[in-house]
DNA sequence: AAAAAAAGAATGAACATTCATTTTTGATGT
DNA sequence: ACATCAAAAATGAATGTTCATTCTTTTTTT
């Protein structure tokens, strides 16, 4: 167990360690060496549990992907009625993005480069289905409207990512009040009005 | 006149370059040198156009961003009403967007990381004002929700981004009717409805 | 005491930038 | 028109550094 327990403390620190200097300096700017630096482990370490560096932003991803995803739809219940499914899960995504942002940057930076491979992206995006199970429902009930996805996603979830960069540069804070206007926008957005 | 315009064919095709390897590997993964050869260009001789890496990417943020605002507000006229206005300016954004994507995509990049400076992020996002100030006279107006113009950018701007990403992904198309669903999506989700 | 884990130092490749030379440009005098 | 030539622009090859990864040795575990 001591063993065990050891080794998964060291990779939580890697793992740590690349998403808060990757945040900072950018992934062509953190060098393996200062990762190893700031988890308080030898460079040569890093390749005892990852293959190479690669290997290593690839997990990292994957492991914040779940984290997020796992939040995500830790209320939900798929018995719920649409709108009340899609408000809980547009609250806890609120809540990670603007809470845990440091994750949440990790990810933003992720999805809008080339520094993630293919598989490993692929790997992320599954874990979101529920949401769109829970909207192709909602368009068969006719609660939500019959657009992609792809438009639905765009319009009621992404602009939280959007807030959240900013929040981080610290020219703009949302509060409750600001939240419940945020939510009612996105919901707004993607209803079925006729 | 020969002599200034080769120069900026060859600042051009640099700065071309740049955008082209920096969308397809990121930003750690687009050394000088392959720069210089996708140019048509000596290594050497991108240091008579800019002073090193980090000035020839900053430029080229700036570079583009001032082309994507000039095209945005190409068409609109302080005259015009605040709906009027906003539909001219949000259309010529889809459809930069959505035709130039090789530029949007860069921007998108840069707007995601740590790799322009922080100067040269200011520099760029100048040029957005008259957006906000058609947003702050549709306030005064009662046309536009009373809410901060981040939140309207994100609901209403921001869905673009997105859209492009994954249209470039090839994931997904935007037609004709489906730019006008996402513009009326956007419109209703930043006026005032009372 | 053998096996596993970790470490620090070494290795070699990749890269940004500079250097020494060559080529191009365009003004000037013929 | 053309030849000359200094200045400017461009080049390919060096330079020195940084960094990912590996190697050898040491420490820890069981």
């Amino acid at each position: 167990m001591a063993k065990l327990q050891k080794s998964i403390d060291k990779r939580n620190a890697l793992i740590k360690a690349t998403i808060e200097l990757v945040n900072n300096n950018g992934f062509h700017a953190t060098p393996m060496s200062k990762i190893a630096k700031m988890a308080n482990v030898s460079p040569a370490t890093i390749y005892l549990y990852f293959e190479n560096k690669q290997d290593l932003v690839n997990k990292t991803y994957i492991e914040v992907k779940a984290q997020y995803t796992a939040f995500t739809f830790a209320d939900y219940d798929v018995g719920m009625s649409v709108e009340e499914g899609f408000e809980t899960i547009w609250k806890r995504i609120a809540q990670f993005k603007l809470n845990e942002s440091e994750n949440a940057m990790f990810l933003a930076q992720c999805d809008n480069t080339p520094i993630i491979d293919e598989p490993s992206l692929q790997e992320g995006i599954k874990h979101l289905q529920p949401l769109l199970d829970l909207w192709d429902r909602g368009k068969k009930e006719g609660v939500i409207k019959p657009v992609s996805n792809y438009i639905l996603y765009a319009y009621s979830i992404n602009p939280l990512s959007f807030l959240m960069v900013n929040q981080k540069r610290g020219v703009f804070q949302l509060d409750k009040t600001q939240i419940e206007e945020a939510y009612q926008s996105a919901w707004s957005s993607i209803k079925n009005n006729k």
